[in-house]
Order: structure tokens, then C-alpha cells, then sequence
DNA sequence: CTTGATTTAATTATATACAATCAAATGGGG
DNA sequence: CCCCATTTGATTGTATATAATTAAATCAAG
């Protein structure tokens, strides 16, 4: 019995990580023509799906939180992608909208899903999987992210 | 027939990225009292289970280049954890090295896995499963993660 | 109305990631 | 031996990530 625990092998955090970066590796040049990075891409995908929230709630629907998004959406809004206007109601709120530019970018973006299944050489069957576990993982704990270190 | 393939809920691409910062969130309290942070934690892993590499032999097994992991092992020299010497033979290389205190931290690293496990509520079947498809992702393609665009 | 807790972005500091480039070193062909 | 392609780390520049703090605004209780 010598089970090592410490394996890399053995480690099931290490292939997500990796595979995530691996992933991301590949939207990098099918995106660098849309002069955006991975990112700002999923950043867009969200106000793509549902415009004019706060970057809290953005950020909800990202698990990203103000420290990323703040200096990604100011880079966007510089690129002339979206405005971001403060709330008259609550200052402390910022409203993010697409612009014209950056609802246009759409529809160039409208290409890269069908090329990174290109790449990708997974079955209908094993990415239906892989998508379940990884909303598996993702849903449990609620938001806290709190992990019971007792007993 | 009004399938949207940009949304966030049909990219594979975003749940992967998802749950592996959200791994990794569970483990940052965890590595706080060894004070190192993730990524040294898997670079101490490879290290814990092959010495004496040489940079570019590490990133092979992380994942990681010599971009990342240049200042990373700087670091884990400043702390004491590891040594690099350059080679005699070959003055590019560089040859990692544990320390004795980078080998005694491994006993305080036992604990970590048994105390991840605790946190994701994930039957054994459904990780095995996880970790068959995110290992199909990463060995797919080689090393080189070109993607072929054309047709 | 006022105090204090909460909410929300922004800021700061630290640590990744990685493309691109550089520089040193090696090794092979002529 | 000399030239040049290749290898290997290091460096630089840009873009994330996230914890911690700050600052402004809101809101609830008294």
C-alpha cells in the first residue's frame, strides 16, 4: 500500500488546470483577429446574452469579480466596445452597455465556436460529460467557495 | 432552429475555466499556512516526486514555461525551498534542486489532498470520469496546440 | 437625523500566464 | 576552425486573477 497522495498524477485539480489553460491556448489566435483576448471574449459572450447590468452582476455570471473586470471593461470600453455609465440612483453602481462596434463584433465572433470544436476531437457523448461534471463542480457550495476543514 | 452558439451556457470552454479557478480558490487557504500558493504547490508535487530536472524538463511535466516558471523558482529559491544550479556541461541549463527544507514541507503537504476531497462533494465514479476527459483534452494534439482552421 | 453595518466599485499589491524577443551556448556541416 | 541553426533560460510587455483595502453610498435601527 503506498499510495502517494502528492502524485501530480494522482491530483485531480492539476489536468482541470492545465486543460483550462490548454483551452484558452487555443481561442488565443482564432480571437487575436476580433483584437480580443479570451477573457474579454466570454466578458462579451455574457453582453452578448443579456446587455445594461451592473459589473456585480456581470461579474456574477463570470465568477469574476471587480479586481479582473473593472481594468478588463475600462481596456474594452477604450476599444470603443461598451460604455460604462455610472447609476444616477446609486453612485456606487456602473452600468455596462455594448456599444454599436461592440454588438457589430458579434457577428464575427460567430465563427470561432464552430472552429474550436474543429480542433477539439472529443465525442458529442464525452463532452456532454465533461460539461456535466464541470457544472457539477461548479454549482456546489452555493458561492461561497467555503471548504469545512474540520475533522 | 434558434440555437445560439455564442452563449455562455453552450461553451464547454467556460465551465472548464471556471471550475479550475474555483479549485483552486479551495486550495489557496489550505497552502496559506505552508505560504506557498497554488501553482508552487504543483510545482513542489513535480519536484517532490522527480529532484534535480532542469527548467525546461519541469515545464514539460506542468505545463508551464520557462516565462512562468523563471520567477516562480526564484521565489521558491528566496524562500528557501529550492536550489538552482547551472550546469557546468551546458551553461543554459539550469537544474532544479529541493532543499532539505523543500523536502521536509512535503510532510505538511500530506494533509492537503485528504482535506481538498472534503470540500468537493463528487462521487468517486463522477472524478474518475472527470479525470479521464480532462486527461483526453490535454494528451490530444501533442505538444503543439495548433488548431486547424481551414475547410 | 445620526450612527453603524452593508453594498458596490475601484485601487493596490502580489502572483501568475504567455507571446515575443534576447542572449548565451551548443553542435553540425563545410 | 568557422558559420549558422537550434536549444535553453531569462527578460519584457501585456493581460489576467484575487486578496485586501479604500471610498462612496445606502439603509436600518434607534
Amino acid at each position: 500500500m503506498d499510495y502517494n497522495p502528492l502524485k501530480l498524477e494522482n491530483q485531480i485539480c492539476f489536468p482541470l488546470y492545465a486543460a483550462s489553460r490548454k483551452i484558452i491556448k487555443l481561442y488565443t489566435p482564432l480571437l487575436e483577429p476580433l483584437g480580443i483576448t479570451y477573457t474579454q471574449y466570454i466578458t462579451l459572450l455574457a453582453l452578448w446574452e443579456r446587455d445594461g447590468e451592473t459589473v456585480k452582476a456581470l461579474g456574477e455570471r463570470l465568477f469574476l469579480d471587480s479586481g479582473t473586470l473593472t481594468p478588463l471593461l475600462k481596456k474594452l470600453e477604450s476599444q470603443g466596445l461598451v460604455d460604462r455609465r455610472r447609476s444616477h440612483e446609486d453612485e456606487r453602481q456602473v452600468f455596462i452597455h455594448l456599444t454599436e462596434k461592440g454588438k457589430a463584433l458579434r457577428e464575427l465572433a460567430l465563427e470561432v465556436p464552430h472552429k474550436i470544436v474543429s480542433c477539439v476531437d472529443m465525442s458529442m457523448e464525452d463532452a456532454m460529460e465533461l460539461y456535466r461534471l464541470l457544472y457539477l463542480l461548479l454549482k456546489e457550495e452555493g458561492e461561497s467557495g467555503v471548504c469545512s476543514i474540520e475533522q
